[in-house]
DNA sequence: TGTACATCAGTGAACGCGCGTTCACTGATGTAC
DNA sequence: TGTACATCAGTGAACGCGCGTTCACTGATGTAC
């Protein structure tokens, strides 16, 4: 005998649960967060309000569960692009399209934040994953300029790195990719370039192409 | 006789609704805009649910208004630092400090977008304001490099810019003016820099400075 | 200046609604001997 | 292989809640003669 593996009782609940989210992902398309309603969820799957219950404690406890998720995602999307030997641009690109492909999920972490509501701890975990492919990838390329007033703030403000052993003019440019790519991208999601007729995949190109310039 | 004036019901009237807005700001402040409820702002106003109806047709006109008076304040805001001499520096500063002094304010305008919720028209004349201004600010120094694919796209899609006759270059500039600063604003004040201990002021600080480097 | 009338701010009761959540239960599924 | 028991998914009724919004009304305030 090979050892057990999952029993069916949970493969079934990893199952339901994932059902669950799967419609909650689709109400928060359609209406945002706010919107999101436990029994709502549990008619569209056929079931009664608090059988949901059984998979969450609680509404917030399923919110938590796929902020979880969308970290989860992004950071194995990034690394994945990264491996496979993405360079900054190439990073972008894999970003907003990633975000594209469900806008709410993205702002669902990096948009509006609830006054008072605090992210479980280990999702700041997950997010300092993405932050150190970032770093690796800063590292790739020579750093030429001299030490702005910034880079020598960074020396000292460098714990959130890690052990990382980059140069402060790494982590800067790190900074400058992930602020200059959320500056585009998050104005593009929220439809403030809807007038305008330009392609902000174009920005994005030029802006962080001049990330250190 | 001088000429009328407005009556003293109309100034009632206008007091009270600036008195609910005042509310409305402060519930928004302490748990973002789900939470905005007509029925808590009339008890805190001293006064029946249904009275607010005299002054607000229904809870998305409320909404309206502020979303409004938020527009309008941040292009007044920027317009007065812009006549006032400010240079782009000075303006990321200025709008960094009215973003921080209510940052729920800054999201209701920024922040996540409500699916199938569309601002009414004047309020993206009043963001077209503010683009005004920076295509300005961005026009007083002059352009050194080469055209890049962004200029030349921007070439032939600039109808956004009304008829300011600044070149595709300047326009480049202000948006890339535009997105870095909420690109690192909108992550400070979402709190993605909080454990961090950097300075954002600093970041941004550099980010505009680089701007068309 | 005084009276008659129209305007309109605010009240209180009531509406239906959907929400999150609890509880005691039924019945199917898996486990142990 | 068959029976006895424990586990646990899901139900249905019920809870209290606060929401937005309507309606018919009272009473104060401003206007016209």
């Amino acid at each position: 005998m090979t050892d057990a593996g999952p029993s069916s009782r949970e493969r079934y609940r990893a199952q339901v649960r994932a059902e669950i989210k799967q419609h909650a992902w689709e109400q928060i398309a359609e209406a945002g967060v706010p919107a999101l309603s436990l029994n709502a969820i549990a008619k569209k799957l056929g079931m009664s309000g608090p059988a949901l219950y059984r998979y969450f404690a609680n509404r917030d406890d399923l919110v938590t569960a796929l902020i979880r998720d969308a970290y989860r995602s992004i950071a194995d999307t990034v690394r994945a692009a990264h491996d496979g030997g993405a360079d900054l641009a190439a990073l972008a690109r894999v970003v907003r399209d990633w975000a594209r492909q469900d806008p709410q999920r993205y702002f669902l972490i990096y948009g509006t934040p609830v006054p008072g509501y605090h992210a479980p701890d280990d999702t700041t975990a997950i997010s300092h994953e993405v932050m150190a492919v970032l770093i690796e990838a800063c590292g790739a390329q020579p750093a030429e300029a001299a030490a702005t007033p910034f880079d020598t703030h960074l020396e000292d403000h460098r714990e959130w790195a890690g052990d990382h052993p980059a140069p402060a003019a790494v982590l800067h440019r790190a900074l400058a990719f992930w602020t200059r790519l959320h500056g585009v991208l998050s104005l593009e999601l929220a439809g403030h370039f809807a007038g305008m007729r330009f392609d902000p995949g174009l920005l994005i190109d030029e802006e962080v192409a001049a990330v250190r310039g």
